[in-house]
DNA sequence: GGTTTATGAATGAAAG
DNA sequence: CTTTCATTCATAAACC
């Protein structure tokens, strides 16, 4: 994301004969695609038919399976909450990222960097990230389908201050050396588990 | 692969001012701290709230950011696993199989079971599985999973190659479950060596 | 300065 | 949906 090379398999259209690729990874066109259905349509929850059709729909920009457009959105859901839950990116003070799903045209466009204070450099990277999921933009291709019926548009509102007391360091009651013993719900349950199956491929 | 070194980032505790640096790097002391958790306390899986309050307090010692220490922990299960899989397939030439658990007992169960050498043709099939009592399963992948919940971190996994053992702090309280009665210094150390090369010709 | 190592960051895939 | 795993990319030091 903060990246700008994030290079890609890049074999348009075709991989997975070019030496032991196994991972898909999107090519520039589908994800431009994918993000512009998640971003600019808040198109968030597919339904398995929708995932065939924007598959099939992906097809022609390189090779794709449902799952993985399935997974796609799986994941941008669950990292876009993970953001939220622990507050990534929101700092107070320094670089504004605001993300309005315009237009904008690079790779990933539609972010706005906005830059207060520090004159001179572009160092550390506070920086909010404001998410304005749905918009009405155009259509994909002009052929991708509705919403799923209602809008399950989640919150995206973000907590920018995080209020919490609690502190795991705080006040270690210092059992008065490295501490085993004590008592409590001591479960000396033990297992140990070693597994290689042979994929053993290490030098 | 295998350093010693072990090389600091060593900016003493204020990086990133000079510009143009946008990537994390622990500062000695929050990289004690860290490491403390993680190897002394055991403490390998923390919550998103976790990860908040020990930023919090890793902010004291420089700028870090919530998704850093989330990383950070991440990367460092993801090597450590990877590390003992590269360590066993390098060794071990065989397949060895303990298990001392009611699982799959024949009789009375507690059955050790011990393959070394080719049961049949160049399989790839090399495993070592021990198994002492059934709680924990293991992926298709061999990784180890253990379950998520109340005392996540208070198991001690394998710890088969401790690198240091210092102690940071006297003991961890977990943010606001405290209930369970857990949380205390306790420390399973399980070393486990085998030291199968020289004369191994188990394959 | 090219290569290797260590490690932060990212993300596809999957388990629970 | 939530969390973890596996693999990969990227990059800063360290080494030669």
């Amino acid at each position: 994301m903060e990246q700008q090379t994030q290079q890609q398999i890049e074999d348009g259209g075709n991989n997975q004969a070019a030496g032991t690729n196994n991972r898909w990874a999107p090519t520039p066109p589908q994800l431009r695609i994918l993000k512009g259905l998640y971003y600019d349509k808040g198109f968030k929850y597919p339904t398995p038919e929708q995932i065939q059709e924007i598959c099939l729909h992906l097809k022609q920009y390189g090779q794709i399976e449902d799952k993985n457009v399935f997974f796609w959105f799986q994941n941008l859901k669950a990292r876009e909450r993970q953001k939220l839950k622990e507050f990534w990116n929101v700092r107070v003070g320094g670089s504004l990222d605001l993300n309005f799903g315009s237009t904008s045209s690079t790779d990933d466009g539609r972010s706005i960097d906005l830059n207060f204070g520090s004159t001179g450099s572009t160092s550390t990277d506070r920086s909010i990230n404001l998410n304005f999921g749905s918009r009405v933009g155009y259509g994909v291709d002009g052929s991708i389908m509705e919403q799923r019926g209602e809008y399950h548009q989640e919150i995206e509102t973000l907590p920018l201050f995080p209020m919490h007391g609690e502190d795991i360091f705080g006040n270690m009651k210092t059992t008065s050396e490295g501490g085993s013993g004590y008592g409590g719900g001591s479960r000396i349950s033990l297992e140990l588990s070693l597994n290689f199956y042979g994929n053993a491929d290490i030098a």
